[in-house]
DNA sequence: CATGTATTTAACCATTCGGTTATATACATT
DNA sequence: AATGTATATAACCGAATGGTTAAATACATG
């Protein structure tokens, strides 16, 4: 993470199993430290940390009331982490498509010609 | 990951520029190892190690031809991401900002008088 | 001001990560 | 069998991760 890299920290964030917990709490309301640690049995500094690396992805937002830091769910990072998933996964199934429809044409000429091989030759040495 | 926490290392997995590079490039169709790690200026065992966190992440499968281990995209992981993710969509959704949130007060007057605040005051000293 | 509550910071530790170089393995070709 | 090509493994390294305990900070209230 040398550069700024916005996907990444995104990704890094939600590697982690505490933390999407806390981002599903969160989705439901603002919540203080104290009640996102609850769930778990885990030190508060522990939950402190993941809530920055939450924040520092953006993934939440932070303010200050009393004694009290409540979080907030911030979604932009998850819509961009969302568009980058479906773009390949929508990409992986235009080219299944492809795939299922050339398979679906060798079929259908079944006893023609020579064996479908693999189109996938090593193109060069 | 202690346990077969699949979230978790897909989310990890996508969480590095060159692996998400080399998805990218695997979604266009399968390719060798020294043809994936082309672009990077990297040795080719970090390229490997790369491919085998996508490979137990299950985002891509290998195959065996002659000295070659083909990589080919697996896309079940990033349906799954995407679901995880997509659970948020609403949230970013109702999202369009000071508008939305004016447009919700107005909407709001049709039940009540005062402003409804944000049920989520401190239950506990 | 003293005390209690909420949260963060500091220091530490073991493990994982992302990279390296050097070496080994597998296969094809000559 | 020897060589070349494709890839993996081993051993190492510094930095980051995820946790801990102990101490510091910030605020509210008696």
């Amino acid at each position: 993470m040398l550069a700024p890299d916005h996907l990444s920290s995104t990704f890094q964030a939600l590697a982690d199993p505490t933390r999407r917990a806390i981002l599903s709490r969160l989705s439901q309301g603002e919540a203080s430290v104290t009640e996102l640690a609850a769930p778990f049995s885990m030190s508060m500094p522990a939950i402190s940390k993941h809530l920055k690396v939450l924040e520092r992805a953006k993934l939440i937002s932070r303010g200050k009331e009393a004694q009290w830091r409540p979080c907030k769910m911030e979604a932009a990072p998850l819509q961009q982490a969302s568009d980058w998933v479906e773009q390949y996964r929508a990409m992986w199934e235009a080219r299944f498509d492809r795939l299922d429809a050339y398979l679906t044409e060798v079929q259908a000429k079944d006893k023609s010609s020579t064996t479908p091989r693999k189109a996938n030759g090593r193109k060069k040495s």
